[in-house]
DNA sequence: TAGATTGTTAATCGATTAACAATC
DNA sequence: TAGATTGTTAATCGATTAACAATC
């Protein structure tokens, strides 16, 4: 929608930073905050933040900085949905049955409607109030309930066999913590990996080569 | 040590990567890949992978390619510690419970010593073999035992409190996923974020304004 | 030899930072 | 008005991609 484009994945990803120290200062009575303030806060430069806050529509007032109110709803609106996009979770192992409570009781702008594993222990058993479902009802469940976004808490092997699936059930958007490789895929599918692994990894080269 | 100074972040965060994929391709029984097939498989650019690999030392022969068994053991030589890594864990919530767990039965190059937590029902619990510790002993414990990581499983709240302790008790690395911002730290204290919340933001983002 | 593919330099692209006129 | 701070353009920096001689 209108100057969205224009917003690059870099930027996208401040934004829930952005959000967070906002809402922190708001918390603190804050009413005002300017560029070099919040740099200082986040460890960035003025004129990064002001670049990407630019993109936002001009909330800034020479001499006076941003309204925290303005940022904080500008934000919001930007970043989450209006209706919760109802997602569905793939895998209730240890990592699922965090991110189900995550998504649960803390993230905003979803909304949890299923929880499927393929393992028997774990069909029928309860996740947050969610019976787990047997990943063989997937695609009547999406059928009655088309959910917009899968989590995927499985292995790579699975999600593997999971995905072509999912897509073919509609579902374009994806919480990635597995390492299957979407990269070859369908240009309208949306991913958003999490690679603990890789993370994992990336901190013992930098230990072990000193970098910082 | 030598020339690792010159490989940077996004270098970095992309060796784990090559990594899985020539252990992928050994466990096929593959001997030897391009640069052009190995860029297919990870949807990069054969370019970026000569100039990654290159970093490694000249590996590769021309007209011929890499083989797989020089990258495996130079990747695994530049990414996992000789002796594991001794780690903490702070916070046994569900996240943390799924992290343990991952380090203890996954992770390579790492050792989890101790898990701790502030909660009167969390101590003295059972987590994949270890008892969870309450987090008052944890200088005492550090003085015993030496920990290298920390991994912060625990609120932003929470971190802001622990971060100082455990910076006093010698440790130098984080594994990060609270919203604490390190930022202004010292500059040998390393830090891996995981930022959950920040990655499913992105991604009712982009879902909202179409942007892949 | 001819074909393939590297290592490496050069060109391009994009993101970050600096600068400064506009203005509160 | 003077000081502060934005919005925005220009400069810099770094990372990615392209090109190609070297060589297996």
């Amino acid at each position: 929608m209108d100057k969205n484009n224009k917003v690059s994945i870099p930027v996208i990803r401040r934004l829930p930073r952005y959000l967070r120290y906002v809402n922190m200062l708001e918390s603190e009575g804050v009413k005002k905050v300017s560029s070099r303030e919040l740099a200082e806060l986040l460890g960035t430069t003025a004129s990064q933040v002001r670049q990407d806050f630019n993109l936002l529509g001009g909330l800034g007032r020479q001499g006076i900085g941003y309204p925290i109110d303005e940022l904080k709803r500008e934000l919001e609106q930007r970043i989450y949905a209006e209706t919760p996009l109802d997602c569905i979770l793939i895998g209730a192992g240890s990592l699922g049955s965090a991110i189900a409570r995550y998504l649960k009781n803390v993230a905003k702008g979803y909304n949890l409607i299923g929880i499927f594993d393929n393992s028997e222990e774990k069909v029928g058993a309860k996740l947050e109030e969610y019976t787990c479902l047997n990943i063989d009802t997937l695609s009547e469940f999406c059928i009655n309930h088309n959910p917009v976004v899968a989590v995927l808490c499985v292995p790579t092997s699975a999600a593997e066999q999971m995905v072509p699936e999912l897509i073919k059930c509609g579902i374009k958007n994806f919480w990635n913590f597995s390492h299957y490789n979407f990269a070859k895929l369908n240009d309208d599918v949306k991913v958003e990996n999490v690679h603990i692994r890789e993370s994992l990894e990336a901190l013992s080269y930098r230990i072990k080569h000193e970098i910082n």
